[in-house]
DNA sequence: ATGAAAGCGCTAACAC
DNA sequence: GTGTTAGCGCTTTCAT
């Protein structure tokens, strides 16, 4: 959301200072100051004075300038990889439950799924001086990762990195879960729909090859240029248009899962009956009546309240040992996933 | 997102400054400034030296010491109701859009549609010294939201206030047509569900009732606790549930649409061929398969985009005339609406 | 074209 | 308890 380059001067302003209350008030800059943060070595008296004063006065606390005397930071950046995708509105809800009462202010850096621009924007809250990046979801490589861990300490939600604070659900757990699950529903031809590789997020699709190939059966992936819903129908209007098309689809999202569905009803298949579907997410829209997608669900909102929690702490303890949490995802069965019918299985 | 009290610290620091290039370089801190915001009067090898060093020694631009010193605020501060509403998600990419390349910050502040925070996030934002606030959307009264534009610039997104920057669509126009349409189709018990009275805000409720006193009819108006798919899903299974219940129900937004249709189908009535719907802002999920719900569409992105314009160029221009934007709100017929039948009119 | 000095609004030592 | 003195990292006159 920002960057380096000519920025717009912005406004110029002159507000009111604790030089100004401190004369209004007949006392010194420092103990408006103090009496500000709450801090001890003020008298009731005086503190009382001085903060009604500055009422007067409409005065309000520079958080800005106050991290620059102090030398200290405390904003929070927060890197979310796109905010079409549910999830890291989730994500983001979280970080506020843990961060809220703080006093810390958050800045927001959001990409797109399809261009990712981690790099950049990751750089332009080093540039407003954040005191930690909590980051939902980083396509960088790990090396990539550790290396911007040097300028700034960074929690990593939704994926593990060696190296930085870690919050994440168990995608190899999750992904196992839905693709056994659709193997027992008598699935032979299941297609897992993914997107751009990136390191640490092949998790999901290893997991699905693995069940499958021990399964004795062949994985169909099927790599598309992006994460969207838009990118996925696109997608999937092709590999399910043929005569041996799978049976069933788990997509590495719930986005996805939306792609393949508007392109599978626009083929004339119906969901379950001719196509079981398995998402990933849990988002709100996958509950609604109609909708009703299985859907694994990895509990975003409580990976943002834990990467928040994670973030503060490491404000405080710059050198407190790494955190790795790692929660289980939860399959969450619902009407768009069936057993194979020979109508779904057409060749056997 | 943020309060004044007791913040964490912040985390203690010592990074790169341009003293330290400016002593590498063999100059003096002032051309170093100047070098790197390309201000003229630096040398091309000055300038060459400089950004050499800086970029050895890993040197970062602190636009946050910059504004101080400047006297200058290059954040924009956004301030969104609700993230469960999809459609403040597009108010975010529309700012982003319009602000993303000019080098400014963003930092955010959001409520809750079911228990406003406007005062407090507002005044988190001002705290933090941005330079303008997009507000989407405030539940605040007019003088209110007057008094805040007091302290920094507001501009108004989706709500018209007098005396502030506006960028809005008509309201009145979208519930008027969403209103008739339903009438078109021979319903003639068309209750309207919203959530808790605002100034402001009324007026997507008042064009519904005029359009619904000038075919002569009795308007019904449901008022929810909030404007969530929760509150509205809760309220509808009360007013559903009755003898005389309407065939045609127009929601305030589509969150609430999606409650009324949750609670409809929970009483066995199907869509539209019991119950026809109509909801607001033509929310991606409305467009889903299944879904398939007429919306009107107020356009939100593009609302987010001429707000991030307005907001850049009142922070150049401090006395511009204000702006008053209102965008032409469109009526998306889709599935959830039909005829009204016997079978839906079973009074008559 | 370059440097010196002052100051943005605040905090942090240390003195009184 | 309260005031004084230095800065934080930067921009901005104003000299040179």
């Amino acid at each position: 959301m920002a960057c380096v380059q000519e920025s717009i001067p912005g406004r110029k302003h002159r507000s009111v200072t604790q030089d100004d209350v401190a004369q209004k008030a007949g006392v010194s800059r420092a103990l408006v100051s103090l009496a500000f943060r709450g801090a001890p070595g003020v008298s009731e008296e005086s503190r009382r004075t001085i903060l009604e004063t500055a009422r007067l006065l409409g005065y309000r606390h520079n958080v800005i300038a106050a991290d620059l005397a102090a030398k200290t930071r405390s904003t929070i950046g927060l890197y979310l990889l796109d905010f079409r995708n549910e999830v890291y509105a989730d994500v983001f809800r979280g970080v506020r439950d843990a961060v809220e009462r703080s006093g810390n202010r958050v800045i927001l850096a959001v990409s797109d799924a399809d261009e990712p621009t981690d790099q950049q924007s990751i750089g332009a809250l080093i540039e407003a001086r954040v005191g930690v990046v909590i980051a939902a979801t980083l396509m960088l490589p790990d090396v990539e990762v550790r290396a911007l861990a040097q300028s700034v300490p960074v929690v990593s939600v939704a994926r593990k990195v060696q190296g930085v604070d870690c919050v994440y659900a168990d995608d190899e757990a999750g992904a196992a879960a839905a693709t056994s699950y659709l193997l027992d529903l008598g699935h032979r031809r299941i297609a897992h729909i993914t997107g751009i590789e990136y390191e640490g997020h092949l998790l999901r699709r290893h997991a699905y090859e693995a069940v499958m190939v021990n399964a004795g059966l062949r994985p169909q992936i099927v790599v598309a240029h992006g994460y969207s819903q838009d990118v996925a129908e696109r997608t999937a209007r092709g590999f399910l248009n043929v005569a041996d098309r799978p049976t069933a689809v788990f997509a590495h999202n719930d986005e996805m899962a939306f792609g393949v569905r508007e392109a599978a009803h626009s083929l004339g298949l119906r969901i379950p009956r001719d196509l079981s579907l398995i998402g990933y997410d849990n988002s709100r829209v996958s509950r609604l009546h109609g909708i009703d997608l299985t859907s694994v669900d990895q509990h975003a909102r409580r990976l943002g309240q834990d990467a928040g929690a994670a973030a503060l702490a490491r404000m405080r303890l710059e050198n407190a040992p790494l955190l790795d949490v790692r929660h289980k995802p939860d399959l969450v069965v619902r009407g768009s996933t069936a057993r194979c019918t020979p109508r779904s299985r057409d060749d056997t």
